[in-house]
DNA sequence: TGTCTTTATCGTATTTTTACGATATAGTGA
DNA sequence: TCACTATATCGTAAAAATACGATAAAGACA
């Protein structure tokens, strides 16, 4: 059984990251690894599920992920904080997951300076 | 040595595609078959390539993306084409390679609904 | 302490992607 | 007609992604 604590996800972000470059070789960089994170339809979901949150979920992804081994799950969510578009903190026993918004954003600005 | 024949894109677009959902299991494989096929530097480039421009590329895109084989890039438009995010027309003997203004409208649409 | 829970990591098999050279195809123009 | 050009496709090799089960690690709690 999974227990679910809504713990805060830090809203204030300092906005440096998103005044760099939409374009360019650095940018088509930035973007590609972000887009090829994002391009598994199990990741879309989790990303999708966090991003509904104000807080971070806490051990109950795998729940939510159908037909996917716990350790793959683990695996995809790992490419997500790889790519720098969620974070997870340990919080007690569990991990919690939620947005790194900062990141999103970027993906977001980027994708629509395209 | 490659001509550049500046042909129509059609910008003309029925909305239909527009008004599909931005969630749920559909919109998720959606967004990860669209985000998949951008996930490569190259593929990148050569979308921001076509967005930038109104009218179609005949036959130069080869050279602007550096150190990749013929082969391989024709690849990475094959890609992008069955990603629905640009479209290819024969145009005498060289072959014109636009946006798809409907499917990257579609991703963007779907990027900012994350 | 020992056991349970949760998550990550390892090892491995399979599939997919990436890239290239070689070749095919199809239009252009001498 | 015969080259020449532009692009696609084929065959193949190497690398990366995907998925799983097994196991490790670390906290919770009796």
């Amino acid at each position: 059984m999974n227990k679910q604590k809504e713990s805060e996800c830090s809203e204030a972000e300092t906005p440096e990251c998103d005044i760099r470059p939409v374009e360019g070789k650095k940018a088509d960089e930035e973007l590609a690894l972000m887009t090829k994170a994002l391009g598994h339809p199990a990741r879309v979901q989790i990303l999708r599920l966090l991003a509904r949150r104000d807080s971070c979920v806490c051990g109950e992804i795998v729940d939510q992920i159908e037909d996917l081994a716990q350790s793959t799950v683990s695996q995809h969510l790992k490419v997500l904080k790889e790519a720098g578009l969620i974070k997870g903190e340990i919080e007690g026993s569990a991990v919690c997951y939620c947005i790194e918004p900062r990141g999103l954003r970027r993906l977001k600005v980027l994708v629509a300076g395209i």
